[in-house]
DNA sequence: CTGAGGCCTATTTTT
DNA sequence: TAGGCCTCAG
């Protein structure tokens, strides 16, 4: 009977992971051992299916979680991953390996440095270290910036090492742009080797190659993992696609995951063509398509599908969708860029006016150039939105910096945290002095802080710049001493102050220094928060005999600020419009989605257009925008619009031309048409402005009510309602007080006014306010003094 | 070291 | 147009 109960609870077991999902959906998750490409579409329940295929491997398999190892490409899919894993299997995960490719290539690194030729402390540089590195080095060869740019050069080394491409692997042709260049990557590298530094490329570079000259280490872990799964698999890139490969090995048990429809990271070194790689390595893999759509309605899918329909190559897959047909896609051709931003802002207050949420609307863009207006017409109705994308926390200026010091506190030989801030805050060291220690640094062999060191012992330099620089060696020694059994955050505060940043930055004054400020500040608490275990590279190493040497929290947490941009955004959850390019929107969903800029030379981008397969990709990004949307769609284009400086005239976008006039419904200048003959089109292709240039609507400040005699006529929006809200929980108050966004305020000096936004938390809050005649301002929740107005 | 002024460029982004 | 970057003068 022993038998049969078992059995039983397995069914029992399995069948809460297989029940609540459909065939193809249920046969990638229960698949037998082997390997499998699941194809899944926009919306088709892809990170379910992986979620659920490891918990069904080791709920009803019998694989131990330590034989498991998961790979995505952010921080953010791997939490989310885990947390839905752990959720699914209501215990803790220990061993089970889910992670970045950096992050697990960088894990590698950590435990077998030794076998990957790397000193213990090896460091991460992140791109701007990395761009530094390349300048100087640029330098010492005499190459003049100006006719190669070290972004290039950068941009170009990582692309050889993407591909596994070494300097020695690496001929020059006579190719003058390769002549120069190769050196450039074989000196930086060397750098790097000097200096203990591994760039991101590197880390997977390295990785592979510690594989590779050590059999023994990956024989290790392929017997270690019998499953692996990778996630985006589109997105992969050479590098990260033959890492993989080798870790599989001929087992067979590899199962990747994504969408060729959805690849839009070409330009950055993925390559689609690793799932035809991938058939083809594993001949014996099954291909599963997931193409029931959970999310859009049938005729947001079938403009997709049609469109996506006009690239070459395609796997093929059909998208479809048991929720009716829903909206027609509507499509709007605006008089310029603010008459685009208006139509988008009137129809999300319709939007909220049938009692929906702000944040079930996003406004997608194809570059970020294009938030500013959309931006400002958002301000002027004082609608609560948040822009997402520019700079990440860990790498603002002032956060920089004194990471820049906690590193040469942890590590007095970093070279590039060094040159970062002797001199920052100014303290008399100047260019003169810092070519004399790199010099002597040069010859001697040591690193800047060494040679730093000798300069001031033995008196190479002038009396005062001697003291500077001795009085920043003391500083540094200083902070080191003092902070030696104090907490992280205890010791991010003593950097901050003693540094003399905090006085810097408060000197600078005005919004700019204030947010400095409170950026520091959140740094520390960052550091309060900051704990290893939770971290991508530190997991439980528990019953590993490897010879792991921890490091210090210090060192951790630099690790941690380099691998993560730190993306807890302040306010995501708050009730606000969404805002971002379609690049980021990729993964998400929202019940009300515009496309806005659907120009030729906008998108499909200018840039774009020349390349051939470029074009697809940019076709792709438009399939990708187009599928966030779950109820309604809206694609936005502007006859006329402000670029560069100057006005231009404007074709609608070819992917309009590409999506069927039955799917389509034009809004229109008066009223609403199911489109016939699509009229905006025709006078665009005669270059005809359609509406006279009327000089007072060019106005940012015009006056949206009084001087439209277009304006759309009201035109009732199905009532669909949203069956479950997309933003999850949308918190309450800002900073733990009773303020939220969207709520009117009053201030003692400013009056009253609306509350659109905010940063950071407790009182350390900076809200933005829009003051009724004081007119927007930033303040600062500690001193606003700000009453709730009813 | 700071500020003014000139020049240049002008997708998309994660690690 | 605008923002970033560099140079040069003070």
């Amino acid at each position: 009977m022993m038998a049969s109960t078992q059995l039983d609870g397995e069914m029992m077991e399995a069948s809460h992971l297989i029940d609540s999902l459909n065939d193809p959906q249920r046969e990638a998750v229960a698949a037998p051992p082997g390997s499998s490409l699941v194809l899944a579409g926009a919306g088709s329940g892809k990170t379910r299916v992986l979620v659920h295929r490891i918990a069904w491997l080791i709920e009803t398999q019998g694989y131990s979680p330590y034989s498991i190892l998961a790979v995505t490409f952010t921080n953010k899919a791997a939490a989310e991953m885990r947390g839905r894993i752990e959720q699914l299997l209501k215990i803790p995960v220990r061993g089970l390996w889910v992670g970045t490719f950096h992050g697990l290539a960088h894990r590698l690194l950590r435990r077998h440095w030794q076998d990957a030729n790397l000193p213990q402390t090896f460091q991460i540089i992140d791109t701007d270290d990395q761009l530094r590195l390349v300048k100087r080095v640029m330098a010492d060869l005499n190459i003049d910036e100006k006719q190669w740019p070290a972004r290039k050069a950068v941009w170009w080394i990582n692309s050889q090492k993407d591909e596994g491409k070494r300097p020695d692997n690496l001929e020059h042709f006579d190719d003058i742009f390769l002549k120069t260049h190769i050196p450039i990557y074989k000196d930086y590298q060397a750098a790097c080797e000097r200096g203990g530094l591994v760039d991101f490329a590197e880390l997977l570079l390295r990785a592979h190659e510690l594989w590779l000259n050590h059999p023994e280490l990956l024989s290790h872990y392929q017997d270690r993992f019998s499953a692996l799964l990778v996630d985006e698999f589109q997105d992969t890139n050479t590098l990260q696609y033959a890492w993989v490969r080798l870790l599989a090995g001929n087992k067979n048990n590899l199962m990747v995951v994504g969408d060729d429809d959805q690849s839009i990271y070409g330009w950055r070194g993925a390559r689609i063509e690793n799932i035809q790689r991938f058939t083809k390595d594993f001949p014996e893999a099954s291909t599963i398509r997931l193409e029931q759509n959970y999310r859009s309605t049938s005729n947001i899918l079938n403009a997709a599908n049609k469109l996506i329909d006009k690239n070459h190559g395609r796997l093929g897959k059909q998208l479809w969708t048991d929720r009716g047909d829903g909206d027609l896609v509507h499509v709007y051709g605006a008089y310029n860029e603010f008459d685009e931003a208006r139509f988008i802002v009137e129809r999300i207050k319709r939007w909220v006016n049938e009692g929906n949420l702000h944040a079930e609307a996003a406004v997608l863009y194809r570059s970020n150039a294009q938030s500013r207006v959309l931006e400002e017409a958002l301000l002027r109705v004082q609608m609560p939105y948040r822009i997402y994308g520019g700079q990440r926390f860990f790498e603002r200026m002032e956060v920089r910096n004194v990471l820049a010091y906690m590193r040469l506190v942890a590590s007095r030989d970093s070279d590039a945290a060094f040159e970062r801030v002797v001199n920052t805050p100014t303290r008399g060291i100047g260019e003169r002095s810092l070519e004399e220690i790199r010099l002597l640094a040069r010859t001697e062999g040591k690193s800047l802080w060494g040679a730093a060191r000798i300069i001031v012992k033995e008196g190479r330099l002038p009396g005062r710049a001697s003291n500077a620089i001795a009085t920043f060696i003391k500083l540094i020694d200083g902070m080191a001493a003092n902070t030696a059994n104090m907490s992280l955050a205890k010791l991010v505060e003593i950097v901050v102050e003693q540094s003399g940043l905090r006085e810097y930055h408060a000197k600078e004054g005005g919004e700019r220094g204030q947010a400095r400020l409170e950026n520091m500040d959140e740094l520390v608490n960052a550091a309060r928060g900051f704990d290893p275990a939770a971290t991508d590279f530190t997991f439980a190493t528990a019953n590993n005999a490897d010879q792991d040497q921890p490091l210090t929290l210090l060192e951790e947490f630099l690790a941690h600020a380099a691998l993560e941009a730190g993306e807890g955004q302040a306010g995501a959850n708050q009730d606000c419009v969404q805002m971002m390019t379609m690049h980021s929107a990729k993964g998400l969903e929202f019940p009300l989605v515009f496309l806005a800029g659907m120009e030729d030379g906008l998108f499909p981008h200018a840039m774009s257009v020349e390349q051939e397969g470029r074009l697809e990709e940019e076709r792709r990004l438009c399939y990708v925008g187009m599928t966030r949307a779950m109820q309604l769609l809206y694609l936005t284009w502007a006859e006329s619009r402000r670029m560069h400086g100057s006005e231009q005239y404007r074709r609608p976008s070819m992917f309009l031309d590409e999506i069927p006039n039955e799917v389509i419904q034009e809004v229109r200048a008066s009223g609403s048409i199911t489109r016939p003959g699509y009229a905006a089109r025709q006078y665009a292709d005669d270059s005809q402005p359609s509406h006279p240039a009327s000089g007072s609507f060019n106005q940012p400040g015009f006056n949206p009510k009084s001087q439209r005699p277009w304006s759309t006529t009201e035109q009732a929006l199905p009532a669909i309602k949203p069956k479950t809200s997309s933003g999850a929980a949308i918190e309450k108050g800002i900073g733990g007080t009773d303020l939220s966004l969207g709520q009117r305020v009053k201030h003692a000096k400013f009056g009253e006014g609306v509350v659109l936004n905010y940063e950071g938390s407790g009182t350390n809050a900076r809200v933005h306010i829009n003051f009724d005649i004081a007119g927007s301002k930033w303040l600062v929740m500690g001193y606003a003094n700000l009453e709730p107005v009813a």
